[in-house]
DNA sequence: GAGTGCGGGAATACATTGTAGACTAGATGA
DNA sequence: TCATCTAGTCTACAATGTATTCCCGCACTC
């Protein structure tokens, strides 16, 4: 049993690197979620998240070549661990079970 | 557009008051959500996390006359204000929007 | 009718997450 | 070679999540 569960916005960046596949690079994976949430990410809230979950052990990452014909350091391609995985299914199956039943309340 | 998200645990809450309806008390309340989501809710967890909704205006309640046989103090009964119901719509668009596709990969 | 156990709740304190902002460094091109 | 663009890092702080401990009033019991 977990000690706790996913925080949301935890939840969002590892959603965020599924929907990628292979090619859940930071900027894109951020991109991803501005897009679906409707709402800005900031860099430093980001990487930090990433971080931490990175020390939990639900993602791990690896350097890859800059691939954008302009640009910079190493960009770093994410992916999401098993046990990343695992904590994802156990908070959806919370949420979807406290939603049941509420779709007219919450139209 | 909201500064941030309600966060995992605000959402359960908000969730689980919708769902016990006209009798939505306290401790009705956390018991929903121990059951739907498969662990324990310590009442300092719960109690203080009603509190800080309804200073942001997400739930509002009013106490009722003891209705059990035993014990104690008036009862605390919630609701979600039109506010808390539209942050509530707000995290699960985007939380669906995210989930979208990766039933799959999820299992 | 004082002592005690219990059901709700409140207060307090601390750990974990969420977020912003300024900062670094390699690549490009005028 | 310097301005500037991109991708990422660091630091600090605010908001959320959680456990622990305390309080209060009822009703039972003797």
């Amino acid at each position: 049993m977990p000690k706790s569960f996913l925080g949301e916005f935890e939840q969002m960046v590892l959603l965020g690197i599924l929907q990628r596949g292979d090619t859940a690079y930071g900027i894109d994976v951020r991109k991803e979620i501005e897009k679906s949430a409707g709402r800005e990410v900031s860099r430093g809230a980001f990487y930090t998240t990433l971080d931490r979950m990175e020390a939990k052990g639900y993602v791990k990452w690896k350097t890859a070549a800059p691939v954008t014909g302009r640009g910079g350091m190493p960009q770093r391609l994410f992916r999401v661990t098993p046990a990343g995985k695992r904590a994802l299914r156990a908070s959806r199956k919370a949420l979807l079970t406290l939603w049941r039943g509420l779709d007219e309340v919450l139209g």
